[in-house]
DNA sequence: TTTTATTCAGAACAATTTGTCTGAATATGA
DNA sequence: TCATATTCAGACAAATTGTTCTGAATAAAA
């Protein structure tokens, strides 16, 4: 059940999320982000390639190799994932599925939906992300604790 | 694009503003509402079908068949069609997608994603389709303007 | 140089969602 | 009664999204 972004939005944001929490590492295998946020290895791996094309995370090859963040988590915000895998399309396009739907053809709900749209865009915006870093943290250790088998 | 409603969900959404805003008809013709909407016939055909298994429309078979409300516009709600098509899930779910986030173990966003959904939930839930005519009447006019070829 | 462990790249596969087709059942009016 | 126009039901097809597989390129260490 995804809620306003795609399944490969989320397991995105949470790897960042995670990247971020754990800069204390050089790099972190791709092996460890997966098993830690309980995601497919493949399709995490997939979802990181394409961060990295973005230029927001960064890999290396090799035995020692794997991903860590392009810049400093004070660098980054939210936003900037979700632009990067599921696009802006959400905050100008209308909730009821309406073409055109503008204030000069508004639909039904929307100048409600509209004041919503903009709380949630300032809220990806707002933060970096190392303000997120102890409840990122608090949050991957109560995964591990009733998630895996 | 959808934004947090399945298309299903937005086409359900339409009809049922449409049929609200057009109470005069006795019943109106899948056709009709295809066109007047720019939805596949066949598709909303279907949508209106589950809608009328959930008592929220209704309708009549043969020549002067077609669909109208199982209640009074003033007695119905949009969220009654969004739980009848796509369910509540959203306004429980995760918005990273972290599992069994809650007020014991919130994600990251949790605080300021739950009032966000809070007041999408009440913008759903606190006026009737009454409420929509005028502005509903407004915007399919503008589709037909806009609209088809 | 060889072995090993990793990311990278892209194809293949699966599941879900969206959309289409066909024919039957039903109701109206000529 | 018959012709016509509609909803109904379910199978089918296409598109999108999500997931897995396979093998190559790369880098470190033995």
């Amino acid at each position: 059940m995804t809620v306003i972004f795609s399944k490969k939005c989320e397991y995105g944001l949470q790897a960042v999320l995670y990247l971020a929490a754990n800069m204390q590492e050089e790099v972190v295998r791709v092996d460890v982000i997966a098993k830690e946020l309980n995601i497919p290895k493949e399709f995490v791996s997939k979802i990181l390639q394409s961060l990295r094309e973005h230029g927001i995370i960064e890999s290396k090859k090799g035995k020692t190799g794997g991903f860590a963040l392009a810049k400093a988590p004070s660098e980054i915000r939210l936003i900037e994932i979700v632009e990067a895998i599921d696009g802006l399309g959400i905050f100008n396009s209308c909730v009821l599925g309406f073409p055109n739907c503008n204030p000069e053809h508004p639909c039904p709900v929307h100048d409600k939906w509209g004041k919503l749209r903009t709380e949630a865009y300032k809220m990806l915006s707002e933060e970096t992300l190392d303000r997120f870093k102890e409840r990122t943290l608090d949050k991957i250790r109560s995964i591990s604790m009733t998630g895996e088998a």
